[in-house]
DNA sequence: AAAATTGGCAACCGCGTTATT
DNA sequence: GAATAACGCGGTTGCCAATTT
């Protein structure tokens, strides 16, 4: 049979902790240690916690060496990089910043960080909704054969003259090589994807994130779709979001719902040389000649995801396929229905 | 001056993974 | 090997202070 219960959940004291409880805690484990074993801590300590909460109030505020305060710049290069590569796996960019918690590092990213490399330009005011997570990262590619590009993973200039408008930031931080500035609006016919136009300079000038070698132009799928549900905010709009990803042609046959991350509502992009065509709802069969590989991810960082992401019986190349599950969001779309019932998404 | 909104952060919750019996 | 609890992580919530209306 399995262990014995864990706490009395009624006779635990939940909130904030008191300078009382802080101290009891502190000298307890400074005394004892943790013991490995969180959940008998308390009632040794003469807590009236439950071992989980001791867990997070020792790691993110008692031990020794955490940093309280500002955030330096090369701190928030750091977390920008890492955020663009591995997307918002915080226990992992926190493992990089000593005396930095990853409930730092990720109410940082929420609350500052994040609106700092927006600007002030990224799209029409939209309702406050200071608890939703707008900015994802973009994604890893789906290909099982992949080549990190040989660029460095931490920027060595500062964020300030990284990020000195709209485009630049689009560009480094979404990893687009090709001049973006995307349109403010896109307007659409119908409650689908499809009639975006494929000459529209949002899909012509797409090209790879950061970190991505693409090997064969030719080869190339880029993958779009939208999440099937959709959140009606209180104003009548709807919050979507257009997903993306990529993979070979020879992989698309193979590639289902679950591994993409995102439903196939919407339409995919072909990349013939240099221009993007759209098939709509479909899939393509292609040659296994294309690969897209990494060759340059911080060996730290690699270890690291493969020690906390994907266990024992997967692979490397699994394991980054794991990855872009989370990290396949590229554009936030807010769509909304105007007076002529006309679609209009806005990316930001 | 009061009410409403926004910002910031600590803590909680749920879930997938790991460990124990 | 199955069942169950603990652990650890990331997303979310709650609360309070600061700012704006």
């Amino acid at each position: 049979m399995g262990r014995a219960p864990c706490c009395d959940k009624a006779n635990v004291k939940k909130g904030p902790w008191s300078p009382e409880e802080d101290s009891k805690l502190k000298e307890y484990i400074e005394k004892y240690g943790t013991g490995g074993n969180w959940i008998a801590l308390p009632q040794k300590a003469g807590l009236k916690r439950c071992g989980k909460s001791c867990r997070l109030r020792w790691l993110n505020y008692l031990r020794p060496n955490i940093k309280h305060g500002e955030f330096s710049d090369e701190e928030d290069r750091i977390i920008c990089s890492l955020f663009a590569s591995i997307g918002s796996r915080w226990s992992v960019i926190a493992a990089q910043l000593p005396g930095r918690t990853d409930n730092d590092i990720k109410n940082y990213w929420n609350t500052k960080l994040k609106k700092k490399l927006m600007g002030m330009h990224m799209g029409p005011p939209r309702p406050h909704n200071h608890h939703k997570n707008l900015l994802k990262p973009p994604p890893f590619p789906s290909s099982s054969h992949h080549n990190y590009q040989n660029q460095p993973l931490i920027p060595s200039e500062p964020l300030s003259s990284l990020y000195k408008d709209l485009s630049n930031y689009n560009r480094s931080f979404l990893g687009f090589e090709a001049p973006v500035p995307l349109p403010p609006q896109v307007s659409l016919t119908s409650n689908n994807f499809s009639n975006i136009s494929t000459n529209s300079s949002i899909f012509q000038t797409l090209n790879y994130p950061a970190g991505v070698k693409e090997n064969n132009n030719n080869n190339t799928l880029l993958v779009f779709g939208s999440e099937g549900s959709c959140s009606t905010s209180s104003d009548g709009s709807c919050n979507n979001q257009i997903s993306y990803d990529y993979c070979s042609r020879s992989e698309i046959n193979n590639i289902n719902q679950e591994e993409m991350g995102f439903d196939h509502q919407g339409f995919m992009m072909l990349n013939y040389g240099n221009q993007w065509t759209e098939r709509p709802n479909g899939f393509y069969f292609g040659s296994e000649n294309n690969t897209l590989e990494f060759t340059d991810l911080d060996e730290d960082v690699k270890q690291q995801l493969i020690s906390t992401r994907s266990k024992n019986n997967y692979n490397n190349n699994t394991i980054i396929n794991e990855s872009s599950k989370s990290n396949s969001f590229l554009f936030n779309v807010n769509e909304s229905k105007t007076e002529d019932d006309e679609k209009v998404m806005y990316f930001y």
